[in-house]
DNA sequence: AAAAAAGTTGACCATATGGTCAGAATTTGA
DNA sequence: TCAAATTCTGACCATATGGTCAACTTTTTT
């Protein structure tokens, strides 16, 4: 799917690949072990790195967090800015996913309300990441810079067609096309990332599952009616 | 203005006050060399902790951007947190004021798009404001919860019974205003928090004064017209 | 079953960092 | 001008952190 943004990864790594997908080996047996903890560890690191930025995280709170002596999260990635990294690989594949299943033939209408239904659900379904994700974004990209200047870049260059196309087929207004990417990607993300201020300024709990209905029913319809999107 | 968020400060803190402002002592003279130093850390601060975050910046950085010794730096803040709430407490003010001036009187059209403009001009000169207090508030805001639930949600609460009168007026579509506020916070903001993706995107160099007419152009025809804003 | 490979871990280390302090230098007020 | 108040600063310290390592155990392969 994405180009991997891996490097080194650990001491005595085979790297086979992930384990996972590949032929029919039906259960992979070696690297077992391999795969289980280096899951854990990315998943530890991931609520870490979300709750503490790249500098607050500290691999003896991953370790913990993974029920792992801190040695042994060394011996599977060989510095924190390996975790960092395989934790942000796993995020990207998650990022474009929805974005690509836009396509020319499609209803503008209804491709634009998926897309925006989707992303707040990833929003309500993996904050972490989205929140990691912000914060790379943040920093000034260190380690996304390369990612978001090719493979994003030409993501982009693609959807701006389509919705060019759309436009010039009378479907919607002819909007400027990245921007309005921007204001969904922002108005969808705000919902993991300002989770914290959402909470508060709505109702001091954690988000329902109705906030994440009305926020997708006030932004599909504010992006369709401002776009002049014809329905039907 | 904005409550004060400020706790300890320094040791020989005489607590007089924000020296500007108040009464007509026209140049104040004692504490000059004070208010200098403090703006001077505060300036240098909130570079460190826009580009490192709270964790990742160092005291010692701070003081080198500020031109003082370490030390010097520790005579006014006693902690890195205290220096931290003064840069917070700084952006507030900032955050706020030109939520302020949406009234009920207002012609909604001009007061959103007054609104959207001045939130996307604030993301063009005081981008790193911007970006520390989307890192608090990724953090869970550990400083500003108490802020975000008592002064801005009662601002969201007063400014939300102004668009439900825009609407009962027929002024307006009945949008969820709370949900609304969200969408145009999240798209405005994002191009001061996510300057590095939207650089990278956009044309690989740092956004022009041009970029940024087309993303209040963009923000405001979406919203005027997603909402249903009548013009005139 | 024995050798090889992979995985585990406590103890350890160098460095970075937030913060202290005592004394020197400067500014202020009378 | 002189004492009090304020400001300045190099040297110092305790702690936290990323990372290493050598010995040990478990799993896999032959």
């Amino acid at each position: 799917m994405t180009e991997d943004i891996r490097r080194d990864e650990a001491p005595g790594e085979t790297h086979s690949g992930d384990s996972t997908a590949t032929s029919g080996r039906s259960s992979g047996k070696t690297g077992q072990i391999r795969a289980r903890n280096k899951a854990r560890i990315i998943s530890a690191a991931e609520e870490v790195f979300a709750a503490k930025g790249y500098a607050g995280a500290t691999t003896a709170e991953i370790a913990t967090r993974a029920g792992l002596p801190k040695a042994n999260v060394h011996y599977y990635f060989s510095t924190k800015e390996a975790i960092y990294r395989a934790v942000i690989d796993n995020i990207l594949d998650l990022w474009l996913e929805p974005f690509q299943r836009i396509t020319e033939d499609d209803d503008p209408a209804e491709a634009l309300a998926i897309y925006i239904r989707t992303k707040v659900m990833l929003s309500r379904d993996k904050p972490l990441a989205s929140r990691i994700y912000a914060n790379e974004i943040i920093r000034g990209a260190p380690i996304l810079a390369d990612y978001l200047g090719t493979d994003l870049r030409e993501w982009v260059a693609e959807k701006s067609e389509v919705l060019r196309k759309w436009a010039d087929k009378g479907l919607m207004d002819p909007v400027e096309p990245a921007h309005l990417l921007f204001l969904i990607w922002a108005s969808t993300q705000h919902y993991a990332d300002f989770q914290a201020q959402a909470k508060a300024v709505l109702h001091h709990r954690d988000l329902t599952e109705e906030d994440f209905e009305t926020a997708v029913q006030t932004i599909t319809r504010v992006v369709l009616k401002g776009c002049g999107v014809k329905t039907g």
